[in-house]
DNA sequence: TTAAAACTATATAGTCGCTATAAGGTCAAT
DNA sequence: ATTGACCTTATAGCGACTATATAGTTTTAA
């Protein structure tokens, strides 16, 4: 199968392929007389992987070791469920601050409701105040 | 006030002074003979303005924005907040997808609790599977 | 048969908001 | 005279792609 094939049965653009071969993530596959990439069912399941492993927002670095973690099957796993950990606690502590974030706008928000001149606007006067830290 | 001294009332690098002022977000200050750049209050005023949108999460493109508002002053600041609530929406929208994704490593981690070896490791089975779509 | 469309290849630059590095000029104090 | 702290510009790097340019190949349609 060529690149165009792979990418449509996984969903991904042919130049995030490329991209991931670059960067080792993905193994290189055999090449055709005029050099065209061909690619196997591993290559099919490898990049599915990786997609889903996107999708659960690890980085590129964290796929590469759990991609180490999959070669060397015998030892243990406790350095998977680490690496998952770390990313729980990385998750919720962006969630945390998104949260207080939110908090902010919302009160920056309600200090103009109506349409005022921009120069009495409450909005840009509490940004420009920076009063924004207590409560 | 020479770019270090500015730099430390505000708490941000020199570096990222010039940047913002080579992305135009800080008005080019004025000169010594020597080349050094020489800033007034109104730069301190200004430079901490961004800072304090950058804390709410806005984009300097949006900063930007909110800058040419106020450069007029008579407008109806409705823009301004509509671009508030545009962020407060972003940012929300963020928290539900974060949440969604937090969940989803949760049930993931809960497939191996104990030192397996990798190749019996849920965790790492999860994400194979694919399965992750269905809870 | 030929011409256009669709696919493939590489290399390179852009995105965002900085941060780091290199290589040098200026100034005050020792 | 030299050290050290400051300033200057230019350039490259981060992460995870995405876009562009340029060129070669294959497939399809007229």
């Amino acid at each position: 199968m060529r690149i165009g094939q792979l990418a449509q049965s996984v969903g991904v653009d042919t130049q995030t392929i490329r991209f991931y071969e670059r960067q080792g993530l993905l193994p290189p596959p055999g090449r055709q007389e005029n050099g065209y990439r061909v690619y196997t069912e591993k290559h099919v399941e490898r990049l599915a992987f990786i997609r889903r492993c996107r999708s659960l927002d690890l980085s590129l670095a964290e796929i590469h070791e759990l991609k180490r973690y999959q070669d060397d099957p015998h030892q243990s796993c406790t350095a998977v469920n680490a690496l998952l950990d770390d990313h729980i606690s990385h998750v919720r502590s962006q969630i945390t601050a998104l949260q207080a974030l939110e908090k902010q706008l919302v009160s920056l928000r309600a200090r103009c409701n109506d349409d005022r001149e921009v120069k009495a606007c409450g909005v840009l006067a509490g940004i420009s105040e920076g009063s924004m830290h207590q409560q």
